[in-house]
DNA sequence: CTGCGTGCAAATGGTTTGCATCCAC
DNA sequence: GTGGATGCAAACCATTTGCACGCAG
């Protein structure tokens, strides 16, 4: 199998905090916030290494990449694929507390496309920005 | 209903022809993608301008937005939410052709979200860029 | 030792914005 | 005539990349 996470594959020091922290948080962070959260632990950390593990990692398949509506990318320490919520005002984004069940495609009909995932999100309004709103 | 497409707002020739064309199509184009579009027909027009109309259009819900996995965001002239297929490879994103339903969060499980929408997307290598790879 | 991973800083690329002008109403 | 919309170009901001050095294996 391909998805072992300590295969072959250098463990840095860096790479290693980015991972721990990342899945400490249930929050989606963005690679910015990642970068801060690291920061505390490794000072001299820099934004560009954050991006290459971030990177690294998700393809690896050992964390999700969250591709979703905002501008920034978020990242999920999680990498099964499960349905987020994302605030389509201040841009959180968090996990469906509720069991839900992926759409899925038929095999015939996938239009010739391969290795399908199915990313579900729900995009709305967050509690706290609805009542800034009024 | 505020959903109607015309109605006080201004119509301007470029934001008719940037709409019109962008209905035409089954592609689902970038912005870049509609610019060019529109540039033949309207030479003058500038990339700000279907920026902001693209921006107004989905404001006013007459277009989808498509927040998706890519880097660049995309548009949708078909406003009703739909499920679409996307190549990780070269960005490429269709409508599926098969009828499926989109999950539902039932209203007591929205963890206090509103004006809840939910995006579908499937994600996997399109037919040509599977062909490429090997 | 060797080369992958890092820090740093500059480059990139999509998107946004300020401003003077234009045109739909 | 008037304010919203446009064209243009500069500004922004997230992300990527080149390069020389550092450290994990």
């Amino acid at each position: 199998m391909e998805t072992n996470e300590k295969r072959g594959v250098r463990l840095s020091r860096q790479r290693e905090t980015i991972l721990t922290e990342l899945c400490k948080v249930k929050t989606h962070p963005t690679a910015d916030e990642v970068y801060e959260m690291v920061r505390k632990i490794m000072p001299r950390i820099s934004l560009g290494t954050v991006y290459r593990n971030l990177d690294f990692l998700s393809n690896q398949g050992v964390v999700l990449r969250l591709g979703g509506a905002g501008t920034q990318k978020r990242f999920d320490g999680n990498p099964v694929p499960h349905p987020h919520l994302r605030c389509s005002v201040c841009g959180r984004v968090e996990d469906v507390e509720y069991p839900l069940s992926l759409p899925e495609l038929p095999d015939g009909e996938t239009m010739g496309y391969t290795d399908l995932r199915c990313d579900v999100e729900f995009v709305g309004v967050c509690p706290q920005c609805a009542r800034k709103k009024m």
